[in-house]
DNA sequence: ACCAAACTTTAGCCACTGCTAAATTTCTGT
DNA sequence: ACAGAAATTTAGCAGTGGCTAAAGTTTGGT
């Protein structure tokens, strides 16, 4: 059910697109923050994302709706199974975009920020280009 | 009270870059429908981007708000010397992501897809890199 | 135990970007 | 010229993602 519109892809349907990166970027930091602090709390998203806590709530109600993550009221958020591979599969194509710019000779600042922009608009198809690159620029 | 946020950059302020990256598409969108057909006109824009023509309008209107555009009733859009010049910076910057991953191995296809994602975010810096890139893949 | 600080939640505001429906204007073909 | 088609505009709905203010809950320090 996802398009009988016959819609001039390439340009994204922004607002679908958009909520997606979002929750992409929440779930890869939840898993972040609870991987290095045992548990995630709103407020450590907040401060992350440089937003309020406010905004963090209503963004983690749309994740529990969509089934990515659980919450309890005045309880750290956890993620579900879904949430999780969600969020392993975002970090590593983080990692491989940002290991990319690296070898490209962008410096490490540059490439971690570009990184976070880039990440959610790559193909499987450029991402094994990015891929390869990295692994033929680190054995020559 | 504007340097008093302690805000982690590196994500995006969403809203705000986002309504930039909009502007920017509209802007080449205009600059390149004007020079293929002489004029550009709100239906243009509805079948390239496709969305409404309703929708179209209301991103016009914001475009004229911030001074990159100009319009009178029922008549074709218009870019301001300002919206040129980022129309045509932005194709620029446009370009040389495509022929970036052009050069990487990416297949054109996909490469323009993914250029539209991409361009909104990438620095300066790192297009300096992709640049050099695709001038030294050139000739070998 | 208690009060204060920190955190979460609720309520309500605004802007952006989609949409449909309906009214208006312009263009086009006969 | 004029009717119908096409394009534009207006009005109003929905969803996302920012915010502040204020209320409720937990937690920590004395």
């Amino acid at each position: 059910m996802a398009e009988s519109q016959p819609i001039k892809r390439r340009h994204r349907k922004t607002r679908a697109d958009h909520a997606s990166e979002v929750a992409e970027d929440y779930v890869e930091a939840i898993a972040d923050i609870a991987q290095t602090k045992g548990v995630c709390r709103a407020v450590d998203l907040a401060t992350r994302f440089g937003v309020t806590g406010v905004t963090v709530n209503r963004t983690i109600a749309r994740l529990v709706r969509d089934g990515l993550a659980t919450t309890e009221p005045y309880a750290p958020i956890r993620l579900t199974t879904t949430g999780q591979r969600l969020a392993t599969r975002s970090r590593q194509r983080h990692e491989i975009v940002l290991q990319f710019l690296v070898a490209l000779g962008v410096s490490r600042s540059t490439a971690e920020i570009d990184a976070e922009g880039i990440e959610h608009h790559v193909s499987p198809e450029t991402l094994k280009c990015f891929k390869s690159f990295t692994d033929s620029a680190g054995k020559p």
